[in-house]
This record gives C-alpha cells, sequence and structure tokens, in this order.
DNA sequence: TTTT
DNA sequence: TTTT
C-alpha cells in the first residue's frame, strides 16, 4: 500500500495507577487507563450531559515505561500520541477483542501536563529510551532562533 | 476534570465498499472498515515483515456519510479524523465490547486522498452537513496571503 | 487537488494575557502568544539545553475568542489545534511575511489544561459559537457506553 | 513549564522537486515546498473559492532527506508530521522571520501518498536514519493481532 | 477485506 | 510552485 497513518492523540487523566511489569526478555511494558471527557448541553431537554471514554494505553517503550513508573499516579494528567492496536484473546473458548493505544517506537510520545510538583513536567519521546534528542542536528550556519515578542511591531 | 482530548487520525484503506443506513430518526450512518499498514525489517532474521490493522469508522455526520456513500469505495484511499468510543454489546450473554473511530459533529474530517478519476478529491468537515465553510470570516483589514515562491531570497 | 490537510497541534502556555478586540463587522478576534519548549541533554557536553518556540495563535471563531478573554491569562496552559496561514504586510516598503495558527470554523479547539481555580477546565471547539454539540447524534440502537474498568478480566 | 507539545500535520503536495544539500558536517538537509487547499462555497455570492497556503518543510533527518531525494519530485503527495520553527535572518539590515516546519528525530513522519508508479509508497519515521522499526518489541506473551473481519457478527 |  |  502506498503510506498509511495510524494516530490516537489523547490529554486525559489516568484513572489508577499505573500497571508496571517486566518481561522475560528484561523489557518493561506499563499499562494505563486514561479517561477523556466531553460535556455538551442537550439540545432538546436544555440540560448539562456528559460522557466519559476510558482508554487502554500500552506502553512497550523501556523509556517511557519507566517515566509512567516514577512519575505518573492515579489522577495525573498526560499527553499521549501512540497507535491503535486491536488484540485477540479468548475467554470461555469465546474471542474476545480489545483495542489498545500503543507506545512503541518513534512515533510515540508521553508528556506530563501536571504543573511541578504534582507529579512532574517532563516530556519524552518513545525512540530514544530515556533520552530524547542526542543532539541538535540544526546546521551551525542556520540562523539562531529568536521569539519576537507580542509587542514586535507586527500588526495583528 | 479539566478539558480533554480524544482525536485518532489515519490514513489508509476501504477494505470494503462503505455500508450507509438510514436511520428511523431520518439520519444516515456510514460504516467503514480502514487498513493501516507498517513494513520494517526483522533486526535478527532481517527479514521484511508487515503488519495490517484494521479499523472500523462510523460516520454520523449526515454529510460526511454522504461523501462516503458517494465517493469511496473499496480500496480507496482517506484521511479521517475522529475519536475513539468503545461501546458495549452482548453475544450469547457474554458482554462484549467494540472500539470505533467515530466521526460525529465539529472535530471530524473526512478527506479523499486518491487522484480525481479514482474516486474523488474533496474533503469535508463534519460539522457542516455538506458545506465546508459558509464564509471567509478572516476580517477585511487582515492582510490578503501571498505565499512567498521558492526563490524568494529566504537563506535555507 | 485531491484533499489536503493542515493542522496544527499546540500544548503550552500563554506568555501573556490574550489580546482580544472587537470588528467593526461585530464579530471578535483573540490573539495568544503560546511557547512551547523542549529540553534534551546534549550528546556532546552531557549538558542540558532547552530551547523555546513561540508561537502566534489567531482565534476568529467568537465562541473560542469569548473562552480566551474570560478564562485565559498569562501562564494558562491550553490545547490548540488549528491551521497554518501565513500573510504578507509592509514595514518601510519591505514585504514581511507572519505566519500564525488560525482558528477558525470546524476543524479547531481551544481546550484549557489548568487545574479548576486556576483558570479553568472548559473545552470547546470552534465550529459552535460556544456550544460544543447540540445534540448526541449517536441512534438510539447503538449500546450505550461503559466503560469496563481497570480491573476487568481482560488480559493484559 | 511541565510539558508542552509542537506538532504539525500536512497533507499536500509538493510545489517543486526537492531541494537537497549536503552540510560539511556530512549530514543532509532537504527542503520541500508543499500546497495544501481548501475549497468553500461562499455564503453570500454563492461562487465557489479556493485558497492555497504554502509551507516551507525542512528536513534534517538523513534517512526521511534520502527519502525525499529518492522518490519525491514536484506534485507528489504526501503526509508529513513534524514541528513549528521560526528563524530569524537579516535583509538589508532588517531582521526577518521564517517559520518553518521541521523534520528532525523521533517525532517526525513522511509517508508517500502516491500510489506506486507515481512517485513510491514507503513510509518512514524520523528517528531511524532510514529504518523503521528494527524488531516487533511487541511482548511474545502478548496476543497475536487478529482483525475480525466486516462480516463478524457485531452489530452495527 | 485494502494497499504495495 | 502543487493539486482538482
Amino acid at each position: 500500500m502506498s503510506g498509511s497513518v495510524n494516530k490516537v492523540i489523547l490529554v486525559g487523566n489516568l484513572g489508577a495507577d499505573p500497571e508496571v511489569r517486566s518481561l522475560p526478555s528484561g523489557g518493561m511494558v506499563a499499562n494505563l487507563r486514561i479517561a477523556t471527557s466531553e460535556r455538551w448541553r442537550d439540545r432538546n431537554t436544555g440540560e448539562q450531559r456528559e460522557r466519559t471514554e476510558w482508554h487502554r494505553v500500552v506502553i512497550f517503550s523501556e523509556g517511557l515505561a519507566k517515566v509512567a513508573q516514577n512519575y505518573l499516579k492515579k489522577g495525573s494528567k498526560v499527553y499521549i500520541e501512540g497507535q491503535l492496536q486491536t488484540r485477540k484473546w479468548e475467554k470461555d473458548g469465546q474471542d474476545q477483542y480489545t483495542t489498545e493505544i500503543v507506545l512503541q517506537g518513534f512515533n510515540s510520545n508521553l508528556t506530563m501536563l501536571d504543573a511541578r510538583g504534582e507529579g512532574g513536567g517532563d516530556s519524552m519521546g518513545g525512540g530514544y529510551g530515556g533520552q530524547r534528542q542526542t543532539e541538535n542536528r540544526r546546521p551551525s550556519s542556520a540562523p539562531a532562533f529568536e521569539p519576537g515578542g507580542m509587542d514586535d511591531d507586527i500588526p495583528f
């Protein structure tokens, strides 16, 4: 197939502490339960309504699994970027399917959104096992960044 | 909870023609099966490997459902933006859960990526029932857009 | 062209209070300055480095502009979804280009990420002028949502 | 600051062949010009309108730069994921700012969307220098994937 | 069941 | 300067 994309972006809160397990192979896996909510006003009744969705997040990246283990807990707010994967398993001889958001490899992200002191403020990508970026590869000939304040005289 | 985000972005191909149904309420629903694939080379064996993921997409937006009905078919490539939703149902008295990507309301998108002649090339947002944007609300005082060519003398 | 997509997703903090203006046409515009930062360890020197990027966000959606006016202030953390637009203007007879993230129409989002009490926790889409969703259009035949707790007997 | 996110997602077409340069340091950089378009019907006049936005994309990832060099050309359709960066430079003694979408490091992506025969169909992440994923790290205890067909008896 |  |  010409290229495809499979991406999930969540901002939500952990419904429980992370469950972290070591694997026989030496790796680590962390499982998170994340809630996202939406609120809206019902057009007919005019009453406030809310709906919460629960997501299963599985972190196979060792660096990110450690971040989860060390910094996340029930209630933590996180930004998550991963892929959808559905796996099959059996229960009482019946096929069951579970869909998860998998963080594994280069196109994953886990960023803590709580204020410092409430559990963190770091962000990490999945491809580097705990080290975000090993070098700024921007060529030295490139002009340095400079923000430009709100008061630059650019006409809004 | 302070705000949350629940977003899925897919680029993939339809595994079958869309299934479109009319609802008693007068609305429409379209169901799509979309495949995303990834290929990689196994580190140990060196052999090429591939994995395909199948996604269930449900379109509750009438405008987008009509686009699906009129322009998409088996094999069509699409860009999809929606939300994750898991619903419960029963089978032989056992609870089953199915996770779908739902396109409904303002934060959904369906864009055809095939070249014209292969099934279309329009794009539509979910919130407008077939009409993307009714007006350019950019205030008239804002300077008009002008791209700037590749050959502008901006130092790459 | 067959369909295209132009999307920016930011999570960052306001560098200043929002600037909100009323337009002659009766509409509103809000301008935000948002900072995103990344930190990494330099591969060569081993020292911690940081880089901050400043973004110009322009909100043409009246509902979202009001949210910005009423709930956001310097330091607020937000999730932003919009489009890239570059506009041209003049300064001393020279062409200048400014690139902004524009929130306008159905595919925009502004979600406050601060804890309640620090400035809010609502989320709104751009297409509805202050009302997120007017109805849950999920057909009544669809099974109701039910989360399934971390302790469901699904084998992690 | 607690974590932030800076992400751009584009689907569009190249306005010109990629410009690829080698760096003194031995690296490579590719520059792309990408167009995204939107069409809508004017609410007042009823006429069809179109707007094209031009984006500057800079690829510092060597693997992705080679993909650009070898497979992309004027007209190619691509999916791009990168970060916003604004850099400053001078022209006639005046400060100029240019905003680019930078692909560098683990959270970048470049996926070709043309059908094979029109220029390719591979996809690559930025963090691996040409090799997407070296191993499927899903633990062997995890049940294998199996899609579930459209005709499974799940009630749509 | 798609696609390459 | 792309694409439809």
